[in-house]
DNA sequence: TCTGTTGGATATATCGATTTACAACTGACG
DNA sequence: CGTCAGTTGTAAATCGATATATCCAACAGA
């Protein structure tokens, strides 16, 4: 009956695997069968099957099809904000290894709050994915209400710690900053400002400490300042803005989050400095437009592509095989040492003293 | 039976609304409309269902909601790119939106080829999606296959035409560039070289409309030339290249995307040209890294929350009631008129000579 | 007393697919 | 010829929720 009335609407409305069997004149089990690729079908019902996919323009409803079968086949990725390009990259390149799969992904955003992240993961739950990629937005991840995600394979990315019971991908954020550290150091630095966006982030706790480590493994022990700056421009620049008005003038800046970066750029104009002449300057994660600036910014430049595969590799074989012990992968990063760092000014303050050069910056004005 | 399975199950699988109706000794029904707000419940009974529903921390399937109601609750979203900040930003200004409504939202990118766009448009259709919102992303939108897009309301963004049948919300680009143009004008530019990415998207068509009218509208009226840069950075640095090595040389450039605006920073910094003596330059899309430029680069600011709030309202409109008549809103964009736009050189072609500023320009080095 | 109405609760069919248990058929072999 | 094994196909239950029809109690009006 009910099968005749949806028969009826076969134009106006989706064709169903009913439809389909009626039209190939078999059970809808068998069609079943041949679209989930089962071998026990024969050779003529199949090909009858397939023909009337076509005809139809059958595509089966994820929605019936996922609440039946146990097995989901949707993968949740959170990202912190839509507005970096940093995540949007990893977002890519997610949804390039997802494409090759099985898999649907859902991305959402879970913003600084750890409130709405937590309502973002049980509205995923909800979903019932089969796993979560999760880029933690609070320090303290997961909150207890998220708990819930040990039921649920998950891969936490770049925001990872040991102290978690998850699988985590995160770049090798010590090494990185030590290779900085020691670049700042050669080219004659002994005092480093560091600035963080909140130093509880795991990442940023890892890149505090490989930057203060290295920093004090050297011949001359270096002074490391950390500087807390929040997440956002408004807030970095405010911060930033005031460093450089109360302390002594700081001649090397190593910005750990690319609003730093931007904060440090915005306040060097501001005061009318010279990078590198009166400031070097290093950041961390590669966008385009810190090539094209005077002089082009050094910065650790973080491997998306291979983070993006390595969390998914994880989350696949995860899912495959539950095994209980969670472990950390770690990322190497390269490092593009551009010339905005090199020796600092011979006069710590003074009107202006024209301190050697040891890189070449590009030609700027020709007057 | 079955449910007495899914009773004893109870602690280990999440509750269905049949444990909740056994915990309320009320009947499933019950719990559905005291869940879905229905009226005609008694008190007590009402009272009973949201305490088991807290008791058992029962969540609905949304599944298996959205499977039996006709209505779905989600949303799609189709970006072009995730990389683009431009994208990321409307990408969240528009998950704004949806939180604050019954909906949620489904983001996904499209790339750059009309293929794989197809594809995201039916995979979202096998959703049910209540509705979607489209950044289309190739030229010829939407292709036929994707034809069934009429069956669900659909809201197209930025990249929009009153050709198709769609509603759409876009910015006026038309009056934007004019304005730019005429600000070129002001400066005594007589010639404008325009960046285009693929001159058939509907907005870059709009965009050297309304460039070529503005222009030829002028007291003198002036020389635009259209040079097509591709879609990405790397292909638009080559084009960039090129046309500064082979033809006469630009004097004014109004760049109608990001990546264009990066490839002639690019160039300019390869040739040691400066801005604005050698070369004023503007921009469309505004980010914030244009303002760490030397000099800070002008760019048409395109209203992102505006956008998105006329773009969510359009289509929750459209759901609601569907009526027959697409439309087309247009919202109006600003323009920061930075320092990189200035007179241009007097002698077209020679060692160099320092034209008159016509705006100030911070200080760069100080030698 | 009987009928009609109404608020409140329930039983049951249903959304569209998958899965399980079983029936029907085909050969093969004793 | 009958039984057994191996295929191939189908009927019916099921996933978890919602919509619809039905049912019941209470009460008003005739």
């Amino acid at each position: 009956m009910s099968r005749a009335a949806s028969q009826r609407l076969e134009e106006t409305s989706r064709p169903t695997i009913y439809d389909v069997a009626h039209r190939a004149k078999v059970s809808p089990a068998t069609v079943s069968k041949v679209l989930s690729g089962v071998t026990t079908v024969g050779r003529a019902n199949a090909a009858r099957v397939l023909d009337a996919v076509r005809a139809l323009g059958y595509r089966r409803d994820p929605l019936a099809a996922n609440l039946r079968r146990n097995r989901r086949s949707l993968i949740g990725l959170i990202v912190p904000d839509f507005k970096n390009p940093f995540f949007g990259a990893l977002i890519a390149a997610i949804e390039q290894c997802s494409a090759a799969s099985d898999f649907e992904l859902v991305t959402v955003s879970s913003g600084p709050s750890g409130a709405t992240e937590a309502r973002q993961i049980s509205a995923l739950l909800d979903w019932r994915v089969a796993g979560m990629i999760v880029i933690p937005s609070s320090a303290r991840f997961p909150s207890r209400r998220t708990l819930q995600l040990a039921a649920v394979p998950t891969v936490l990315l770049d925001r990872i710690s040991p102290e978690l019971p998850f699988d985590g991908v995160g770049v090798d954020n010590d090494v990185a900053c030590a290779r900085m550290v020691n670049r700042f150091y050669q080219s004659g630095h002994r005092t480093l400002l560091v600035a963080v966006s909140t130093p509880g982030l795991p990442n940023m706790r890892e890149r505090i400490a490989g930057t203060r480590a290295s920093g004090a493994g050297m011949p001359e022990p270096m002074q490391i300042e950390v500087l807390s700056c929040g997440n956002d421009l408004a807030a970095a620049t405010k911060v930033v803005a005031d460093r450089f008005a109360a302390g002594p003038q700081p001649t090397a800046v190593f910005a750990l989050f690319i609003e730093a970066t931007l904060a440090v750029l915005l306040e060097v104009n501001r005061r009318g400095l010279t990078i590198p002449d009166d400031l070097s300057l290093a950041g961390f994660d590669d966008f385009e437009w810190l090539q094209v600036m005077h002089p082009p910014v050094a910065t650790v430049i973080q491997p998306i592509e291979a983070m993006a595969a390595a969390a998914w590799a994880r989350l696949m074989q995860r899912i495959e095989t539950p095994g209980p012990a969670p472990d950390l992968t770690r990322v190497p990063c390269q490092i593009d040492f551009r010339s905005s760092i090199a020796c600092p000014p011979s006069k710590p303050r003074s009107p202006r003293a024209s301190g050697p050069k040891t890189l070449p910056t590009p030609h700027r004005r020709k007057s």
